[in-house]
This record gives C-alpha cells, structure tokens and sequence, in this order.
DNA sequence: TGTACATCAGTGAACGCGCGTTCACTGATGTAC
DNA sequence: TGTACATCAGTGAACGCGCGTTCACTGATGTAC
C-alpha cells in the first residue's frame, strides 16, 4: 500500500468482493447488502456503484470468485484422477468446500445464475465442463459421459447439501469424508453398469 | 364459508401459510414477509403475530407443510417400491416436487432446521426415515443401510438442486425424469457392492 | 519540468420504501348462571 | 331463553431501521503540450 492519500481506495472493486464474502459467511445471505458492503470497505454507502451496476452484479460477481475457487480447490486435491480413490478425494474436497464456505456456497447455487452475467455464466461451465472432463478420463469407454458425469455431479452436490443443511453427521471431518467415500464407491463399483441400464425407462 | 362478520377469519392460521406459500412462488424467498402475508390473507399487518411467534415461525410452518406433502407425494408414485423401477419413479417424483414448488423446496432446505420448531424437526425426520425404509425394504441385505440409504437421497435431492439451479437440462419433464432414472439406475446397479467397498478409505 | 484540463473515483445528502414488531384498543364469540 | 362477562382474534397507529438508488458535487490522478 503506497497509498499515501485515503480518498482513492485503490483496488476497490475487490475489495467490495472480499467484504461481501466475510459479511456472507458471518451473516448469511440476509446480511449481504450494498450499504453493508461499502461500510465494511471503509467508504461511502454509493462509492461501490463506481464498480457495479446495482446489487445482483456484486453478487454475481462474488459467486464466479467461488466457483473459480472451487475448481482450484478440486484441482488441488487431485490434479488428474484416475481411480475410484483418486475421484473420491475429489469428492470428498467439494463436500469440504461447501462446508468451509456454507454461505458462499449457496449463493453459487442459490438461484439459476443470472444469464447476463458472463463472468458467472463462464464460471458455472467451467465446472461443469471441469467434472465431465474427470468422468471422461476416469471412464474413457462410457457411451455417454455426459448422464454420468451428471450423475456423479448431483450425487457429490446432494452430499453437499445435506450435510450443509444439517441433514447428516458434520460432528468431524473424517465422519464427512468417510460418508462421502462410501457414497462415491458405491457409485462407481456400478460405472460399467451405467452403459447397459434402460436409460429411457 | 359461514361467516357473517369479516371481523374474525375464520382460520388465519392456515390461510397464513397458504399466502404465504403462494408469495414464495411467486416473488422466492425474498418476497416472503409478515406484512406480505397479512396483506394477501385480507388481514392487517398485525394479526398474524396472534398465529405465530415472528417470522422465523411462520416459515418453519411452511416448510413443514412442504415436508409433508413431499412426504405425500413420494408415497403416491409408489406406495412399496422394491425394484429398481420402483425406487426410480419415486426418485422422479421427489424431483418434480422439487421443480414444481421451487421456492417452497429451496426454504425448506435453505438452514440447517430450526431446531426449536418441533413440528419441523419431526418432518425432517420423517422424510429421512421414509428413505431409510424404502432403501432397508428394496435391498434387504444390506449391511450399512444408513450409508446406502444417504447416497440415494444424496443423489436424488442432488439431481433436484441441479436442475433446479438451471444447471441440467429442464425443457421438458420427459427429459428430467430420463435423467433422473439413469442415475438412479447406475446406482443400483452397484447396490451390492457398497458392501464390500472400502468404507473408511 | 510546469501547467491546463479531462477523466476518474470517490463523497454525502436525500428520496421513498417495506420491513418486523410494540402497543393500547375493540369487536365478536362462547360460556356460566 | 336472556344476560353478564371473560376470552379470543382481530385493528390501526406508531416506532425505528436498513435498504437500494439518484443526484450534484469534489478531490485526486494522469496526460498533452
């Protein structure tokens, strides 16, 4: 900070997003106002609009910064992986994500991200596109990748949810880790299974 | 109706919940306030306190009501299931309960339950106990019933969340439901297996 | 290197709004005799 | 059957609050000459 001067803040666009995010986790989404936000950066109630159109752009904006970390988060746990242990580590690290960042969490999930926000739109493939390239490289003879990718998707997010709703055991980490493993393998014991089942129905 | 006077309702208790219902799929969570409330049940701002304690209470009945009917619903598309099938249908339904009544199904997993509203608490306990005999019935054997019976709601209330948050394909309900019974089929599939997969990693 | 000026990123007062909740009240209902 | 009265379920005014957003403004910065 060679700031020597306080009227200009600097790099206030982030830090609208950083304040958003410590008033989402402390507060939960009820909390996360414009007023608030400017407050907590230290700076008059309007100066955020310099940086965002209205509310639902900070928002939004917020939510890409967590999907983006999110995808950092997966990768970490497992830059490429192959087997059922690997694909369960990542499993088990997106549960982690959601439970270290409840608020944040729901917010990317919390509405049908809104379409005029190509940072978020961007952000939400990126994911999506992200799980489907795993399934693909931990199953390369799938006939289609994309039912199972889905599949193995909303199985890992379910889980995310529940324990995040206080549905299931969250008293350790390991009793986390442990549900979620259980639940990955049963899925992917059955990963071959997928191509011959009556997927019509 | 036989009321001649318009002074007492009649039955605001449940006329709250059902304003209330209504402003939740109309206008989300966002539009759900006392005074909105009051104002669709025809009723000043203050009556609703007679009924409920704050707002908090009067949301807590609302998304035990949903419980119910989710309840409801589930046990219509299949009173016993046992098969794979079976279980596929209701995971179909549980789904479109989700799509049906968005806002309703999001407040009724936005928190972790308010503990203190019993009426809540014993409707979430319902409907994870629902689970667990649907799961204990179609695969008796299963040594671990808790943890299979969680990764099928899991994966189930994952698919709702997904397709509710506009990230999986909801043009028509043929194509959600196709989804919906290939997941589950990959799933079952693998049922026997959970078993004797390694549990604790 | 110095100056004029455009541009940018803030300020602060003000607006109108809907909210949750309190309070003292009053009209309607039901029950005891 | 009629009356007195307790209880219940409403009313409506009022409170203080924080919000999103607008507006005209001003201080700081950077650039052209």
């Amino acid at each position: 900070m060679s700031q020597s001067s306080t009227y200009h803040h600097g790099d206030l666009r982030a830090a609208c997003v950083r304040a958003a995010r410590e008033l989402l986790e402390e507060d939960g989404s009820a909390g996360l106002s414009l007023r608030a936000v400017a407050r907590r950066a230290g700076v008059s109630a309007t100066a955020p609009y310099r940086h965002y159109a209205d509310r639902e752009a900070l928002v939004s904006a917020v939510a890409a910064e967590g999907y983006r970390e999110l995808a950092e988060h997966l990768a970490a746990a497992h830059p490429a992986p192959s087997t059922p242990d690997d694909l369960a580590a990542v499993a088990v690290a997106y549960v982690r994500f959601a439970l270290e960042h409840p608020a944040l969490f729901r917010a990317m999930f919390a509405e049908p991200c809104d379409p005029t926000s190509e940072e978020r739109v961007a952000a939400t493939q990126a994911i999506s596109a992200y799980v489907r390239g795993l399934v693909r490289d931990a199953f390369p003879g799938t006939d289609d990748t994309d039912a199972l990718s889905t599949t193995v998707w909303a199985l890992v997010h379910g889980l995310a949810f529940l324990h995040l709703d206080g549905k299931l055991d969250t008293s350790t980490p390991e009793a986390v880790a442990q549900q979620v493993r259980a639940s990955v393998f049963a899925l992917f014991t059955a990963s071959p299974a997928i191509r011959a089942a009556p997927a019509a129905g």
